[in-house]
DNA sequence: ATGGTGGCGCGGCCA
């Protein structure tokens, strides 16, 4: 079973290369994140067309986040416990004996900041709920654009980050703790090439420089996790003409949905 | 160098 991620950042620009993805990878289940299409705009045809269902919770310009199965989804949760927000940043759904949970962790833009605050309390609610949703739900995936670098090896120039927002130590404490819960990184659990990264800044040709972060994750409970078979970032799409700024990350696992 | 690029949507916000 393959499970795959991908902030495509407007999915009305990047259906293209989705639908091709999809064809070629054949993930059991995809996340994405930024579709940036409101639910009545989403191209619900095309998916299915391409072999998939969609559950979705978008919103205009901003946010938006989607599950692609090869199975249908139910028990759908678009927000999380206790946070009262407009932005459509969580996703959870069941496929199979799978819980997915499909997260746009807030930016947070500067540290000290009110975007940077309102991350800070996002994270601790995750957490909250992660405490709880994992009990019922023993084979759960956690996955999407953490925003988090969450090791200086994820980072090209870690000296130029310190401190800096995707990198400063709450952030990651926050990061730590959802592992302290027994989720693990499935991208760490395999030998990786150095300077792998996730996210390339549209600027300064950031992506040819290989200027990037690793802030895209895909956690596994302990159950899922101890199934897991390889894990692994897809630069391909990044190289495509108007890509957009992250690349795929995928995890494999010996499991069969039913 | 305090910039640079891209999406949305048409000025400014967000990343």
């Amino acid at each position: 079973m393959i499970i795959a991620t991908w902030n495509v950042n407007s999915l009305n620009v990047r259906l293209p290369q989705v639908l091709d993805w999809l064809r070629d990878r054949q993930p059991d289940i995809m996340a994405l994140q930024e579709t940036k299409l409101t639910d009545a705009d989403f191209p619900t045809l095309d998916i299915a067309n391409a072999g998939y269902h969609a559950v979705f919770s978008g919103q205009k310009t901003y946010n938006g986040v989607a599950i692609l199965s090869r199975m249908p989804a139910g028990e759908i949760v678009t927000d999380l416990p206790g946070l009262d927000d407009p932005q459509r940043r969580v996703l959870g759904a069941t496929v199979g004996n799978l819980r997915v949970l499909n997260l746009y962790v807030p930016n947070g833009q500067a540290v000290g900041s009110e975007k940077y605050a309102y991350k800070l309390a996002w994270l601790d609610k995750l957490a909250e709920w992660l405490i709880t949703e994992r009990v019922p739900y023993p084979q759960l995936v956690v996955l999407g654009d953490f925003n988090i670098a969450p090791e200086d090896r994820d980072v090209h120039d870690p000296a130029a980050w310190a401190g800096q927002v995707l990198c400063s130590d709450p952030e990651r404490a926050a990061f730590q703790r959802l592992l302290d819960l027994g989720f693990k990184d499935t991208f760490r659990l395999f030998p990786q090439e150095d300077h792998a990264f996730s996210w390339w800044d549209y600027r300064a040709a950031a992506f040819r420089r290989n200027l990037g972060l690793r802030i895209d994750h895909i956690l596994a409970s302990p159950a899922l996790a101890a199934v897991c078979t390889t894990s692994q970032v897809d630069k391909a799409p990044r190289r495509l003409e108007r890509p957009s700024d992250h690349a795929p990350v995928i995890a494999e696992f010996d499991l069969d949905l039913h």
